[in-house]
DNA sequence: ATGAAAGCGCTAACAG
DNA sequence: CTGTTAGCGCTTTCAT
């Protein structure tokens, strides 16, 4: 354990004082060429590494910015993760992540982390439990917060969506075209907006094409493969079983392919089924599945974007202004709903 | 934007001295129950929250924990540090996470960002690339690492890995046992080690099951699915190509697949395929591939374990020793290898 | 262009 | 049991 040396090191090494070193290592304020080099030759020399706490304390920055998902382990996170880690991480920001499992208790704790920490930001994407936001509201008032994907509105907090409604009108479309008239809705917890609005463009899609809207039809759940197969078993059930399954994520339409392969159902030919989210391993499996996507890694870089036009607004002084940033989602249409399988002819 | 109070505040308040309040909030220095009452209620009415960067400053602590991987996006990674980060956010710790991309520079950089960032230690699997190590052994002298999975020798280092030898021979003696004969092997960079022990094992199952070693049967590269279809091309261009194909990775293994498929070569009766690592979609595609287990999460929270140890013994002021775990990996038969196939029987 | 001095908020010796 | 004191390493006026 080398002890690191501290810019009083390298002052006594050049002959000067602690101030005009730090000066110096700073480059902007007013110090002669000579001693600069000095400087700079004597902490290249001394190994010298600033210490972060140290400037922390004094400066109150602290270079941290937190990310917040619901688990890491989902490709559409990691992949959001990827992209604002790699922003910020060339913004000269370190990035702390933390996971809140969907449980409200957790993200307020990890949330309060952050502020222990002192990150200058954080960057979050609502847990499916989450139904009081009071704490993210209380949280952005005193730093800059940006959610994805799973937000709430709140006119002065900054976000990034992607067009849900947009998107599930897109897949009621597509489902009307290939000839499905019986389409179900297997949605998630209807609080979070982003569930919320591919219900809506569901049954706005099924009005526009002239289809009926089922009650018995649409069903809220946590994204939960088994409860999938559970309500498929139900819907099966009943005397007029649907012809196609809009499913709110991936995994949810995985529930419902495994249904339907046990129970020898012919997909696309009798069911189709439309995911959600563009995972990896939708267009690897057979049938591959019809999907939208979302684009994840570029919202991850949006987010790290507006989240460091906030701090460097805030550093100037200025008020930061909330935004927002839509994306507009692409339906990738797979085997699962390609009624007359033509050449297969992915992405 | 609230200001936060400090320790001065609740000291004037309770009218007492900082050093108290201090003591009082840490509850293990004798205190008298009723001041630390008040100071706790104090606290509590004040909204306090301990700032870390001036505890930081002083303790030498900062809490932080530093996570490197190639990249977060892959699954066998997401999950390692889903597994790690619940153990060190129960720990009372922060997790800070950076991509290396495979490439040894951005490797260097990011440690060294975790270093300006004083992390109390990292956990660390090697870039693809990353033939010189000295920038971690260097590290390693000055703080806890922990390396996993991609690892290089150096007793002092803790690691944990898989028995990639043993999985290697449990792979071959499973399709030896299936009366595959001519067995290839698609291999990682072997500067890797569990590259390499897999290779070896993969060299020892075929001796042990008296089958053919061919060098021209053995491949070394980057984990590229397309680089994969390119290998399995020439392969097949060869009078007596193989009728097995051991992978290094699930997504090697994906280009082996594809290439049959593109070929129309029949999986698992004319070609079995093995891929590494269990990722969420090798249970998906079809056919199914036999794959080995890594026990991401497991080797995650283990990773972290260690790291805690070390960083226990340290404040002990004792010599942390390095220690390495080893798992034993699960060999996961799926559809790609089942010639004769039974009743599909997955895990 | 450089130096002196003060202090960010907290903690840890040491006194009392 | 509680208070006093002295910094951790750095930045930042204000003087020189």
């Amino acid at each position: 354990m080398k002890k690191k040396s501290t810019i009083v090191d390298i002052a006594a090494r050049v002959g000067i004082t602690p101030s005009a070193v730090s000066k110096a290592l700073h480059g902007n304020t007013r110090i002669s060429d000579d001693t600069r080099n000095a400087v700079l030759k004597a902490a290249q020399e001394l190994g010298y590494q600033q210490n972060s706490m140290a400037s922390a304390l004094r400066t109150g920055r602290t270079g941290l910015i937190g990310i917040l998902v619901p688990g890491i382990h989902y490709s559409f996170f990691s992949s959001a993760i990827k992209g604002a880690e790699e922003v910020l991480s060339d913004a000269g920001y370190s990035v702390m992540i933390s996971q809140s499992k969907d449980s409200q208790e957790q993200e307020k704790k990890q949330l309060d982390g952050f502020v222990r920490a002192n990150v200058e930001g954080v960057i979050a994407s609502l847990g499916m439990e989450t139904k009081q936001v009071g704490f993210y509201q209380e949280f952005s008032k005193d730093r800059p917060l940006v959610l994805f994907d799973r937000v709430f509105e709140d006119e002065s907090i900054s976000n990034i969506v992607i067009d849900d409604f947009q998107a599930a009108v897109k897949v009621v479309d597509h489902l009307a075209e290939m000839g499905y008239r019986r389409i179900a809705h297997l949605g998630g917890y209807s609080h979070i907006l982003a569930f919320n609005k591919r219900m809506e463009g569901y049954k706005y899609g099924l009005v526009k094409h002239g289809l009926p809207v089922l009650d018995h039809f649409i069903f809220e759940s946590s994204p939960d493969k088994d409860f999938a197969m559970a309500v498929m078993e139900s819907l099966f059930n009943l005397p007029d079983p649907p012809d196609a399954v809009v499913a709110a994520s991936d995994y949810l339409a995985l529930g419902v392919l495994n249904f339907a392969k046990s129970r020898q159902i012919d997909v696309p030919g009798q069911l189709g089924i439309v995911g959600f989210s563009n995972e990896e391993l939708t267009k690897h499996i057979t049938p591959s599945l019809t999907t939208v996507d979302q684009f994840s890694e570029a919202m991850g870089q949006a987010a790290a974007e507006l989240l460091l036009d906030q701090i460097s607004c805030i550093h100037k002084g200025q008020e930061a202004v909330s935004q927002r940033r839509v994306f507009i989602p692409k339906l990738i249409v797979r085997d699962s709903t390609r009624r007359e399988l033509h050449l297969a002819n992915d992405e």
